[in-house]
DNA sequence: TGTACATCAGTGAACGCGCGTTCACTGATGTAC
DNA sequence: TGTACATCAGTGAACGCGCGTTCACTGATGTAC
Protein backbone atom coordinates (compact mmCIF):
# COMPACT_ATOMS: atom_id res chain seq x y z
CA UNK A 1 0.00 0.00 0.00
CA UNK A 2 1.42 3.32 -1.20
CA UNK A 3 -0.46 5.91 0.94
CA UNK A 4 -2.40 5.59 4.35
CA UNK A 5 -5.17 3.58 4.67
CA UNK A 6 -6.93 6.54 5.38
CA UNK A 7 -6.06 8.46 2.75
CA UNK A 8 -8.25 7.03 -0.03
CA UNK A 9 -11.31 6.83 2.06
CA UNK A 10 -10.82 10.69 2.72
CA UNK A 11 -10.75 11.53 -0.91
CA UNK A 12 -13.58 9.68 -1.25
CA UNK A 13 -15.61 11.35 1.42
CA UNK A 14 -14.53 14.86 -0.18
CA UNK A 15 -16.20 13.56 -3.68
CA UNK A 16 -18.97 12.29 -1.92
CA UNK A 17 -19.54 15.58 0.47
CA UNK A 18 -18.91 18.00 -2.68
CA UNK A 19 -21.87 15.66 -4.29
CA UNK A 20 -24.21 15.93 -1.54
CA UNK A 21 -24.22 19.37 -2.08
CA UNK A 22 -24.23 19.79 -6.00
CA UNK A 23 -26.95 16.72 -6.34
CA UNK A 24 -28.89 18.86 -4.17
CA UNK A 25 -28.51 22.53 -5.82
CA UNK A 26 -28.55 21.61 -9.10
CA UNK A 27 -30.20 18.23 -9.30
CA UNK A 28 -28.70 14.84 -10.07
CA UNK A 29 -28.93 15.59 -13.99
CA UNK A 30 -28.16 19.24 -13.29
CA UNK A 31 -24.80 18.74 -11.80
CA UNK A 32 -21.61 16.94 -13.72
CA UNK A 33 -18.24 14.74 -12.73
CA UNK A 34 -16.07 17.15 -13.29
CA UNK A 35 -17.81 19.96 -11.23
CA UNK A 36 -18.16 17.71 -8.72
CA UNK A 37 -14.38 16.69 -8.73
CA UNK A 38 -13.39 20.17 -9.08
CA UNK A 39 -15.70 21.20 -5.49
CA UNK A 40 -13.44 18.14 -4.35
CA UNK A 41 -10.03 19.88 -5.85
CA UNK A 42 -9.26 16.59 -8.15
CA UNK A 43 -9.76 16.58 -11.88
CA UNK A 44 -12.33 14.46 -13.73
CA UNK A 45 -10.35 11.66 -14.54
CA UNK A 46 -9.69 10.44 -10.91
CA UNK A 47 -13.71 9.54 -10.45
CA UNK A 48 -13.59 6.38 -11.46
CA UNK A 49 -10.95 5.30 -8.72
CA UNK A 50 -13.69 5.92 -6.36
CA UNK A 51 -17.13 5.75 -7.69
CA UNK A 52 -18.68 3.31 -10.51
CA UNK A 53 -20.56 5.42 -12.14
CA UNK A 54 -22.44 8.59 -12.08
CA UNK A 55 -25.14 6.95 -11.19
CA UNK A 56 -23.43 5.11 -7.72
CA UNK A 57 -22.28 8.62 -7.13
CA UNK A 58 -25.46 10.17 -6.97
CA UNK A 59 -26.70 7.34 -5.09
CA UNK A 60 -24.15 7.60 -2.49
CA UNK A 61 -25.04 11.25 -2.35
CA UNK A 62 -28.51 10.90 -1.54
CA UNK A 63 -27.75 8.56 1.36
CA UNK A 64 -25.35 11.01 2.68
CA UNK A 65 -27.71 14.03 2.20
CA UNK A 66 -30.19 12.24 4.50
CA UNK A 67 -27.57 11.60 6.76
CA UNK A 68 -26.21 14.74 7.07
CA UNK A 69 -29.93 15.81 7.78
CA UNK A 70 -30.26 13.07 10.48
CA UNK A 71 -26.80 14.06 12.25
CA UNK A 72 -27.99 17.69 12.11
CA UNK A 73 -31.14 16.98 14.13
CA UNK A 74 -29.42 14.74 16.19
CA UNK A 75 -27.33 17.23 17.38
CA UNK A 76 -30.10 19.83 17.63
CA UNK A 77 -32.13 18.20 19.61
CA UNK A 78 -29.45 16.82 22.14
CA UNK A 79 -30.73 15.95 25.68
CA UNK A 80 -34.27 17.74 24.50
CA UNK A 81 -37.57 15.65 25.53
CA UNK A 82 -39.43 14.21 22.78
CA UNK A 83 -41.97 17.08 22.28
CA UNK A 84 -39.48 19.95 22.48
CA UNK A 85 -37.28 17.92 19.82
CA UNK A 86 -40.50 18.13 17.58
CA UNK A 87 -40.36 21.30 17.75
CA UNK A 88 -37.48 22.53 17.08
CA UNK A 89 -37.44 20.09 13.97
CA UNK A 90 -40.21 21.66 12.82
CA UNK A 91 -38.96 25.40 13.72
CA UNK A 92 -36.04 24.07 11.89
CA UNK A 93 -37.38 22.74 9.00
CA UNK A 94 -40.04 24.68 7.76
CA UNK A 95 -37.76 28.09 7.74
CA UNK A 96 -36.30 30.64 5.39
CA UNK A 97 -33.15 29.21 5.92
CA UNK A 98 -34.01 25.74 4.86
CA UNK A 99 -35.88 27.92 2.01
CA UNK A 100 -32.80 29.73 0.91
CA UNK A 101 -30.16 26.93 1.19
CA UNK A 102 -31.23 23.48 -0.58
CA UNK A 103 -27.75 22.81 -1.17
CA UNK A 104 -27.52 21.99 2.79
CA UNK A 105 -31.54 21.09 3.44
CA UNK A 106 -33.47 18.17 3.57
CA UNK A 107 -33.52 15.85 0.19
CA UNK A 108 -37.43 15.67 0.54
CA UNK A 109 -37.57 18.78 -0.10
CA UNK A 110 -35.29 19.47 -2.66
CA UNK A 111 -34.99 16.15 -4.61
CA UNK A 112 -38.40 15.04 -4.55
CA UNK A 113 -39.56 15.48 -8.32
CA UNK A 114 -36.44 14.53 -9.64
CA UNK A 115 -36.44 11.02 -7.93
CA UNK A 116 -38.92 8.82 -9.74
CA UNK A 117 -36.81 9.84 -12.73
CA UNK A 118 -33.49 8.36 -11.61
CA UNK A 119 -32.32 4.56 -11.47
CA UNK A 120 -33.29 2.06 -9.28
CA UNK A 121 -29.95 2.87 -6.88
CA UNK A 122 -30.92 6.46 -6.32
CA UNK A 123 -34.37 5.60 -6.19
CA UNK A 124 -34.04 2.92 -2.97
CA UNK A 125 -31.71 5.01 -1.48
CA UNK A 126 -34.19 7.92 -1.75
CA UNK A 127 -36.52 5.24 0.14
CA UNK A 128 -34.46 4.62 2.92
CA UNK A 129 -33.69 8.02 3.62
CA UNK A 130 -37.66 8.95 3.31
CA UNK A 131 -38.61 5.86 5.56
CA UNK A 132 -35.99 6.76 8.42
CA UNK A 133 -36.92 10.47 8.63
CA UNK A 134 -40.86 9.52 9.09
CA UNK A 135 -39.67 6.58 11.49
CA UNK A 136 -37.63 9.52 13.51
CA UNK A 137 -40.26 12.09 13.61
CA UNK A 138 -42.49 9.05 14.91
CA UNK A 139 -40.52 8.32 17.65
CA UNK A 140 -41.44 11.76 18.55
CA UNK A 141 -45.05 12.09 18.24
CA UNK A 142 -47.01 11.89 21.19
CA UNK A 143 -50.12 9.44 21.01
CA UNK A 144 -51.00 6.03 20.03
CA UNK A 145 -48.11 4.31 18.88
CA UNK A 146 -50.13 2.17 15.66
CA UNK A 147 -51.07 5.26 14.35
CA UNK A 148 -48.14 7.23 14.47
CA UNK A 149 -46.77 6.13 11.32
CA UNK A 150 -49.37 7.92 9.39
CA UNK A 151 -49.26 11.12 11.34
CA UNK A 152 -45.90 11.32 10.79
CA UNK A 153 -45.93 11.06 7.02
CA UNK A 154 -48.59 13.27 6.94
CA UNK A 155 -46.30 15.59 9.10
CA UNK A 156 -43.34 14.97 6.68
CA UNK A 157 -45.27 15.72 3.30
CA UNK A 158 -46.94 19.10 4.97
CA UNK A 159 -43.16 20.21 5.42
CA UNK A 160 -41.19 19.12 2.56
CA UNK A 161 -44.30 20.38 0.72
CA UNK A 162 -44.47 23.93 2.39
CA UNK A 163 -40.84 24.53 2.02
CA UNK A 164 -41.30 23.23 -1.81
CA UNK A 165 -44.21 25.89 -2.09
CA UNK A 166 -41.97 28.67 -0.57
CA UNK A 167 -39.15 27.99 -3.11
CA UNK A 168 -41.72 28.70 -5.49
CA UNK A 169 -42.28 32.10 -4.18
CA UNK A 170 -40.19 34.72 -5.46
CA UNK A 171 -41.18 37.41 -3.37
CA UNK A 172 -38.68 36.71 0.30
CA UNK A 173 -41.65 38.01 2.68
CA UNK A 174 -44.20 36.59 0.77
CA UNK A 175 -42.52 33.23 1.25
CA UNK A 176 -41.74 33.65 4.88
CA UNK A 177 -45.61 34.37 6.22
CA UNK A 178 -46.19 31.34 4.22
CA UNK A 179 -43.50 29.47 5.76
CA UNK A 180 -44.50 31.16 9.57
CA UNK A 181 -48.34 29.92 8.99
CA UNK A 182 -47.56 26.58 8.26
CA UNK A 183 -45.50 25.94 10.80
CA UNK A 184 -47.97 27.04 12.96
CA UNK A 185 -50.69 24.98 11.66
CA UNK A 186 -48.36 22.01 11.94
CA UNK A 187 -47.32 22.33 15.21
CA UNK A 188 -50.91 22.79 16.47
CA UNK A 189 -51.93 19.72 14.28
CA UNK A 190 -49.79 17.68 16.38
CA UNK A 191 -50.34 19.23 19.56
CA UNK A 192 -47.64 21.78 20.47
CA UNK A 193 -48.62 25.16 21.28
CA UNK A 194 -45.83 27.67 22.02
CA UNK B 1 -50.98 33.60 -46.27
CA UNK B 2 -50.38 30.35 -47.47
CA UNK B 3 -51.59 27.85 -44.81
CA UNK B 4 -55.24 28.60 -43.11
CA UNK B 5 -55.34 30.85 -40.40
CA UNK B 6 -56.05 28.13 -37.78
CA UNK B 7 -53.10 25.31 -38.99
CA UNK B 8 -49.98 27.08 -37.60
CA UNK B 9 -51.89 27.61 -34.04
CA UNK B 10 -53.01 24.02 -33.85
CA UNK B 11 -48.84 22.81 -34.46
CA UNK B 12 -48.14 25.15 -31.89
CA UNK B 13 -51.08 23.78 -29.73
CA UNK B 14 -50.04 20.31 -30.41
CA UNK B 15 -46.41 21.24 -29.47
CA UNK B 16 -47.37 22.87 -26.43
CA UNK B 17 -49.26 20.02 -25.24
CA UNK B 18 -46.26 17.06 -26.27
CA UNK B 19 -44.59 19.30 -24.04
CA UNK B 20 -46.82 19.72 -20.76
CA UNK B 21 -46.78 15.75 -20.68
CA UNK B 22 -43.12 15.56 -21.68
CA UNK B 23 -41.84 18.13 -19.46
CA UNK B 24 -43.97 17.01 -16.25
CA UNK B 25 -42.85 13.30 -16.99
CA UNK B 26 -39.34 13.84 -17.36
CA UNK B 27 -38.30 17.49 -16.22
CA UNK B 28 -37.71 20.30 -17.90
CA UNK B 29 -34.39 19.42 -18.36
CA UNK B 30 -34.83 15.34 -19.09
CA UNK B 31 -36.53 16.14 -22.20
CA UNK B 32 -35.44 17.43 -25.47
CA UNK B 33 -36.84 19.24 -28.50
CA UNK B 34 -36.60 16.44 -31.03
CA UNK B 35 -38.09 14.14 -29.03
CA UNK B 36 -41.25 16.81 -28.20
CA UNK B 37 -41.47 17.46 -31.95
CA UNK B 38 -41.58 13.93 -32.55
CA UNK B 39 -44.59 13.48 -30.15
CA UNK B 40 -46.39 16.18 -31.72
CA UNK B 41 -45.61 14.60 -35.16
CA UNK B 42 -42.83 16.75 -36.57
CA UNK B 43 -39.23 16.53 -37.32
CA UNK B 44 -37.15 19.09 -34.84
CA UNK B 45 -36.36 21.84 -37.30
CA UNK B 46 -39.57 23.45 -37.30
CA UNK B 47 -39.84 23.93 -33.60
CA UNK B 48 -37.97 27.43 -33.74
CA UNK B 49 -41.00 28.43 -36.14
CA UNK B 50 -43.39 27.82 -33.16
CA UNK B 51 -40.89 28.72 -30.10
CA UNK B 52 -38.04 31.76 -29.42
CA UNK B 53 -36.20 28.87 -27.38
CA UNK B 54 -36.64 25.68 -25.64
CA UNK B 55 -36.92 27.75 -22.10
CA UNK B 56 -39.74 29.90 -23.98
CA UNK B 57 -41.59 26.60 -24.48
CA UNK B 58 -41.46 24.98 -21.10
CA UNK B 59 -42.17 27.99 -19.49
CA UNK B 60 -45.44 27.53 -22.02
CA UNK B 61 -45.73 23.89 -20.89
CA UNK B 62 -45.34 24.66 -17.51
CA UNK B 63 -48.70 27.56 -17.94
CA UNK B 64 -49.96 24.94 -19.96
CA UNK B 65 -50.23 22.14 -17.58
CA UNK B 66 -51.80 24.39 -15.06
CA UNK B 67 -54.25 25.20 -16.89
CA UNK B 68 -55.07 21.63 -18.19
CA UNK B 69 -55.30 20.59 -14.37
CA UNK B 70 -57.66 23.75 -13.51
CA UNK B 71 -59.78 22.64 -16.49
CA UNK B 72 -59.77 19.15 -15.29
CA UNK B 73 -60.86 20.17 -12.09
CA UNK B 74 -63.37 22.54 -12.59
CA UNK B 75 -65.04 20.30 -15.91
CA UNK B 76 -64.78 17.69 -12.44
CA UNK B 77 -66.51 19.77 -9.60
CA UNK B 78 -68.72 21.43 -12.06
CA UNK B 79 -72.85 21.90 -10.56
CA UNK B 80 -71.13 20.97 -7.25
CA UNK B 81 -71.45 22.74 -3.73
CA UNK B 82 -68.08 24.62 -2.05
CA UNK B 83 -67.14 21.32 0.66
CA UNK B 84 -68.31 18.38 -2.89
CA UNK B 85 -65.84 19.97 -5.12
CA UNK B 86 -63.48 20.14 -1.75
CA UNK B 87 -63.81 16.30 -1.24
CA UNK B 88 -64.28 15.54 -4.61
CA UNK B 89 -60.68 17.82 -5.21
CA UNK B 90 -58.51 16.29 -2.19
CA UNK B 91 -59.66 12.64 -3.17
CA UNK B 92 -58.73 13.10 -7.03
CA UNK B 93 -55.43 14.75 -6.23
CA UNK B 94 -54.29 12.57 -3.11
CA UNK B 95 -54.68 9.44 -5.55
CA UNK B 96 -53.53 6.26 -6.18
CA UNK B 97 -53.92 7.27 -9.96
CA UNK B 98 -52.21 10.85 -9.49
CA UNK B 99 -49.40 9.27 -8.04
CA UNK B 100 -48.84 6.41 -11.29
CA UNK B 101 -48.97 9.47 -13.93
CA UNK B 102 -47.06 12.29 -13.31
CA UNK B 103 -47.30 13.38 -16.87
CA UNK B 104 -51.10 14.53 -16.86
CA UNK B 105 -50.44 15.18 -12.99
CA UNK B 106 -50.56 18.53 -10.93
CA UNK B 107 -47.19 20.30 -11.78
CA UNK B 108 -46.61 21.41 -8.23
CA UNK B 109 -46.72 17.42 -7.09
CA UNK B 110 -44.01 16.62 -10.21
CA UNK B 111 -41.94 19.58 -10.81
CA UNK B 112 -41.62 20.90 -7.62
CA UNK B 113 -38.18 20.24 -7.14
CA UNK B 114 -36.67 21.37 -10.98
CA UNK B 115 -38.32 24.54 -10.31
CA UNK B 116 -35.57 26.38 -8.74
CA UNK B 117 -33.23 25.47 -11.08
CA UNK B 118 -34.65 27.18 -14.36
CA UNK B 119 -34.75 30.62 -15.76
CA UNK B 120 -36.64 33.47 -14.93
CA UNK B 121 -39.77 32.71 -17.23
CA UNK B 122 -40.13 29.27 -16.21
CA UNK B 123 -40.50 30.21 -12.52
CA UNK B 124 -42.74 33.21 -13.00
CA UNK B 125 -45.29 30.36 -15.10
CA UNK B 126 -45.16 28.38 -12.32
CA UNK B 127 -45.51 30.71 -9.68
CA UNK B 128 -48.88 31.83 -11.51
CA UNK B 129 -49.88 28.48 -11.32
CA UNK B 130 -49.09 27.82 -8.33
CA UNK B 131 -51.16 31.07 -6.52
CA UNK B 132 -53.92 30.19 -9.02
CA UNK B 133 -54.21 26.72 -7.48
CA UNK B 134 -54.23 28.19 -3.87
CA UNK B 135 -56.63 30.43 -4.80
CA UNK B 136 -59.06 28.20 -6.19
CA UNK B 137 -58.63 25.65 -2.81
CA UNK B 138 -59.49 29.00 -0.90
CA UNK B 139 -62.64 29.48 -2.73
CA UNK B 140 -63.78 26.50 -1.81
CA UNK B 141 -62.55 26.71 1.83
CA UNK B 142 -65.35 27.18 4.47
CA UNK B 143 -64.58 29.70 7.25
CA UNK B 144 -63.41 33.51 7.60
CA UNK B 145 -61.95 34.94 4.55
CA UNK B 146 -58.99 36.37 6.11
CA UNK B 147 -57.89 33.13 6.91
CA UNK B 148 -58.56 30.78 3.82
CA UNK B 149 -55.33 31.38 2.02
CA UNK B 150 -53.17 30.26 4.84
CA UNK B 151 -55.05 27.11 5.52
CA UNK B 152 -55.49 26.81 1.31
CA UNK B 153 -51.40 26.72 1.34
CA UNK B 154 -51.10 24.31 3.82
CA UNK B 155 -53.32 22.07 2.24
CA UNK B 156 -51.75 22.52 -0.89
CA UNK B 157 -48.74 21.76 0.53
CA UNK B 158 -49.89 18.43 2.28
CA UNK B 159 -51.19 17.01 -0.66
CA UNK B 160 -48.09 17.66 -3.18
CA UNK B 161 -46.02 16.76 -0.23
CA UNK B 162 -48.43 13.37 0.09
CA UNK B 163 -48.28 12.82 -3.64
CA UNK B 164 -44.67 13.41 -3.89
CA UNK B 165 -44.07 11.29 -0.76
CA UNK B 166 -45.95 8.51 -2.44
CA UNK B 167 -43.74 8.08 -5.21
CA UNK B 168 -41.05 7.85 -3.22
CA UNK B 169 -42.10 4.73 -2.22
CA UNK B 170 -41.33 1.67 -4.26
CA UNK B 171 -44.27 -0.76 -2.97
CA UNK B 172 -47.76 -0.13 -4.56
CA UNK B 173 -49.90 -1.06 -1.86
CA UNK B 174 -47.42 0.87 1.26
CA UNK B 175 -47.69 4.11 -1.22
CA UNK B 176 -51.73 3.53 -1.59
CA UNK B 177 -51.85 2.91 2.55
CA UNK B 178 -50.04 6.48 2.90
CA UNK B 179 -52.29 8.17 -0.11
CA UNK B 180 -55.94 7.24 1.64
CA UNK B 181 -53.99 7.89 5.29
CA UNK B 182 -53.16 11.11 4.28
CA UNK B 183 -56.41 11.84 2.30
CA UNK B 184 -58.42 11.27 5.36
CA UNK B 185 -56.10 13.55 7.61
CA UNK B 186 -56.77 16.34 5.39
CA UNK B 187 -60.26 16.36 4.99
CA UNK B 188 -60.85 15.85 8.35
CA UNK B 189 -58.22 18.97 9.23
CA UNK B 190 -60.46 21.34 6.95
CA UNK B 191 -63.77 19.90 7.99
CA UNK B 192 -64.74 16.99 5.98
CA UNK B 193 -65.98 13.77 7.13
CA UNK B 194 -67.25 11.00 5.04
C1' DT C 1 -61.82 28.10 -64.99
C1' DG C 2 -56.76 27.54 -65.50
C1' DT C 3 -52.02 28.60 -64.71
C1' DA C 4 -47.95 30.90 -62.85
C1' DC C 5 -46.40 32.57 -58.79
C1' DA C 6 -45.31 33.83 -53.86
C1' DT C 7 -45.43 32.31 -49.25
C1' DC C 8 -43.84 30.01 -45.29
C1' DA C 9 -44.58 25.71 -42.22
C1' DG C 10 -41.96 22.07 -42.00
C1' DT C 11 -37.55 19.13 -43.33
C1' DG C 12 -33.15 17.27 -42.31
C1' DA C 13 -28.16 17.93 -42.34
C1' DA C 14 -24.84 20.33 -39.79
C1' DC C 15 -22.80 23.19 -36.00
C1' DG C 16 -20.63 23.76 -31.46
C1' DC C 17 -20.79 22.33 -26.85
C1' DG C 18 -20.84 19.76 -22.54
C1' DC C 19 -21.48 15.45 -20.80
C1' DG C 20 -19.98 10.55 -18.84
C1' DT C 21 -16.45 7.55 -19.51
C1' DT C 22 -11.79 5.61 -20.89
C1' DC C 23 -6.97 5.32 -20.83
C1' DA C 24 -1.95 5.96 -21.12
C1' DC C 25 0.75 8.48 -18.02
C1' DT C 26 2.97 10.57 -13.83
C1' DG C 27 4.83 11.20 -9.57
C1' DA C 28 4.36 10.96 -4.43
C1' DT C 29 4.85 7.63 -1.17
C1' DG C 30 5.71 3.21 1.67
C1' DT C 31 8.52 -1.04 1.50
C1' DA C 32 12.43 -4.24 0.76
C1' DC C 33 17.01 -4.87 1.13
C1' DT D 1 20.42 4.77 7.47
C1' DG D 2 20.23 4.94 2.34
C1' DT D 3 18.67 3.58 -2.14
C1' DA D 4 16.08 1.16 -5.71
C1' DC D 5 11.72 -0.26 -6.56
C1' DA D 6 6.61 -1.19 -6.86
C1' DT D 7 2.21 0.72 -6.21
C1' DC D 8 -1.74 3.24 -7.39
C1' DA D 9 -4.32 7.86 -6.55
C1' DG D 10 -4.67 11.30 -9.39
C1' DT D 11 -3.86 13.79 -14.19
C1' DG D 12 -5.43 15.41 -18.53
C1' DA D 13 -6.25 14.37 -23.40
C1' DA D 14 -9.47 11.97 -26.05
C1' DC D 15 -13.76 9.32 -27.23
C1' DG D 16 -18.60 8.99 -28.62
C1' DC D 17 -23.01 10.84 -27.90
C1' DG D 18 -27.05 13.77 -27.40
C1' DC D 19 -28.34 18.24 -26.87
C1' DG D 20 -30.15 23.16 -28.47
C1' DT D 21 -29.84 25.81 -32.30
C1' DT D 22 -29.10 27.28 -37.26
C1' DC D 23 -29.91 27.20 -42.02
C1' DA D 24 -30.47 26.15 -46.97
C1' DC D 25 -34.15 23.71 -48.92
C1' DT D 26 -38.76 21.82 -50.26
C1' DG D 27 -43.27 21.41 -51.39
C1' DA D 28 -48.23 22.16 -50.20
C1' DT D 29 -51.25 25.72 -50.53
C1' DG D 30 -53.82 30.28 -51.37
C1' DT D 31 -53.79 34.28 -54.55
C1' DA D 32 -53.39 37.10 -58.80
C1' DC D 33 -54.38 37.41 -63.33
Amino acid sequence: MRYSDTRKEETRKAILRAAASAVRAKGPDGVGVAEIMAEAGLTHGGFYAHFRSKEALVAAAVEEAFAQSARRFARMTQGMSAPESLAAFVDAYVSPEHRAHPSRGCPLATLSSDLPRQGEAVRAAYERGVKGLIARLAGWLPGEAGDLHGLAASVAAEMAGAVALSRAIADDDEAIRLLADARARIKSRIGIFQ
